[in-house]
DNA sequence: TCTTCTTCCACCTTTGAACCGC
DNA sequence: AGCGGTTCAAAGGTGGAAGAAG
């Protein structure tokens, strides 16, 4: 299994994901425009069987709207973040092909660390301004029509409008906490729902990272250049088109302004910072100065088992900065000393894997078929090295993407159709309304998460029947309660206990800030009494 | 003084209920 | 009675601006 790449790119630092104890991974192409990952056909050719594993099929999955997200990437997406929650845009809304129709999935989003860096806005450029702080506890946004069969989740494409962002660490109304000013990327996770038949099996799933859509968290936004972008292409932010100047605020300042004196303050009287567009952007040399993750970095961000990391919900689940990761990391890879050394290539890494499982990134030819790559995997292009400031333009490079090449890639689901709750047949209406909304609305562990579906999965068993009384998701897993109630994923448990077994200061591991080492609840008294 | 954050505002889209005609 | 289309109001999303906080 090989890969073609996109005319101007080379493979560099492919990162990867991968999975040795769950039989999962998945890869990411960090620094190729390329949004679409893939995974190998199962070679023992059970794709189109029931109980074909989520690992062994060709699942691949890509960003939609990537012109929006180049226009915003090019220049350096801010998304806002607010007490209440904000949402994003552009949204993230993606295709996925190739899951087992009849199989039910999960489809869950969230944000991890970019790099390790606190940025500040200094007059037309983004600054490294420190390390960055603590990541908070992974926050995961349940796609609401989770779980649902593969053939749902293909037939259009899965958008996350309604995922919010926030900063506000005691929300827990279903928002993403973020730190402001720190820069993220969206991470989806496809989970397999666990086999009710089967409860030691933990169910597979995927993840794929995309860089492209990283962004910095801001509470207002610093690059005007974004403003208007956003009010360009946000329906939402129609008001503020024309430069404003049919807002209520600008025509009464204006007349004001007329008022007062004429001819001058009507000339200075420019809405929506047309004064300072003037002032605005010094468009740097074609260098590519931004810091580019390397794909040590990324891998180290990886932790050896992401399903883990999810589960422990720590800050390695939500992707700390890569280098506070390697503590975890290193403890299955105590020889991956530097990271850049710690890059296996493509092939010895595929080698390394049981042939069943081997995955890679896949791009497509131009007629569409999947190709195979060139015997030898490229050698890293040669990086900018870690500098310090990232220009305002250009802010990514944006080499042809391979869907350019390949147009069927690029082919657009059908939108759903729109249904209104009065369009809704009674029985999805019981449905919906048995559901615990709190419980895919609410952020939560993957733990607890996966036990939830699990329930679901038991309560409506294979005969289709609804459980009068589901267990309570968080019943299962909850700290010094784990003995008391049985556990859904055992082989996963026993993993969690042999890595991070628990002591006085790990107890709650899960509430564990692993940068600091300290316990979150530490963090959080920190934050309250403004330490 | 400067940077960052919060809050409020007006404008806009989306949503859903009510209404009407067939 | 049921269905489909239209209208309208409420809810909610948006960036700007001013002021607070550190």
């Amino acid at each position: 299994m090989v890969m073609y790449l996109p005319e101007e790119g080379t493979l560099l630092d492919l990162p990867y994901k991968m999975n040795h104890l769950a039989n999962n991974y998945g890869y990411y192409p960090q620094d190729c425009k390329e949004l679409t990952c893939w995974t190998q056909h199962g070679l023992n050719g059970r794709m189109n069987s029931p109980e074909a594993e989520l690992t062994s099929l060709p699942v691949h999955v890509s960003l939609q709207d990537r012109e929006l997200w180049d226009k915003f990437s090019s220049i350096g997406t801010e998304m806002l973040i607010t007490k209440s929650g904000r949402r994003m845009f552009p949204s993230c809304k993606v295709t996925v092909t190739g899951l087992n129709p009849v199989v039910k999935y999960v489809v869950i989003m969230d944000m991890v660390p970019f790099d390790n860096h606190k940025y500040k806005w200094n007059k037309d450029l983004w600054e490294v301004n420190g390390s960055a702080d603590p990541h908070l506890p992974n926050r995961f946004f349940i796609h609401p029509d989770s779980p649902a069969p593969g053939e749902k989740w293909m037939q259009y494409p899965i958008s996350f409008h309604k995922l919010k962002l926030t900063n506000n660490i005691l929300n827990s109304n279903g928002l993403v906490v973020l730190h402001s000013m720190h820069k993220y990327q969206p991470r989806l996770h496809i989970v397999q729902s666990p086999e009710p038949c089967y409860p030691q099996n933990p169910g597979s799933y995927l993840r794929f990272t995309f860089p492209e859509a990283a962004f910095i968290a801001v509470t207002a936004y610093q690059n005007q250049e974004i403003t208007k972008l956003k009010i360009d292409n946000n329906p939402f932010a129609k008001g503020f088109r024309d430069n404003g100047l049919n807002r209520k605020r600008f025509r009464d300042k204006e007349s004001q302004e007329t008022k007062d004196s004429d001819g001058q303050a009507k000339q200075d009287l420019t809405p929506m910072g047309q004064s300072q567009k003037d002032e605005d952007v010094t468009v740097s040399s074609s260098v590519d100065s931004r810091r580019t993750l390397n794909s040590s970095e990324v891998a180290s961000s990886v932790p050896p088992n992401p399903f883990i990391s999810a589960f422990t919900n720590t800050s390695t689940a939500g992707g700390p900065s890569p280098h506070q990761t390697h503590t975890i990391l290193s403890l299955n890879n105590r020889h991956l000393n530097s990271p850049r050394e710690a890059r296996p290539s493509l092939h010895s890494l595929c080698a390394a894997l049981p042939v069943a499982q081997s995955s890679c990134v896949q791009s497509s030819t131009g007629d569409g078929h999947l190709s195979t790559l060139p015997s030898q995997i490229s050698s890293p292009a040669s990086q900018t090295p870690g500098t310090s400031i990232i220009q305002p333009q250009p802010y990514f490079r944006t080499p042809p993407h391979p869907s350019r090449q390949c147009p069927d890639m690029e082919l657009p689901l059908p939108m759903p159709p729109k249904l209104s709750r009065m369009q809704l047949p009674g029985s999805a209406l019981r449905n919906l309304e048995m559901i615990p909304v709190s419980d895919y609305v609410s952020p939560r562990p993957l733990t607890n998460i996966l036990n939830w579906i699990h329930s679901r999965a038991l309560a409506s068993g294979t005969s289709g029947k609804v459980l009068q009384n589901p267990p309570e998701p968080e019943q299962y897993l909850r700290g010094s309660d784990r003995e008391l109630h049985p556990q859904i994923y055992p082989a996963v448990q026993k993993y969690i206990d042999q890595q991070f077994p628990l002591n006085s200061q790990t107890e709650h591991r899960s509430q564990m800030d692993y940068v600091s080492g300290r316990p979150l609840t530490e963090y959080y008294c920190d934050q309250q009494t403004g330490k």
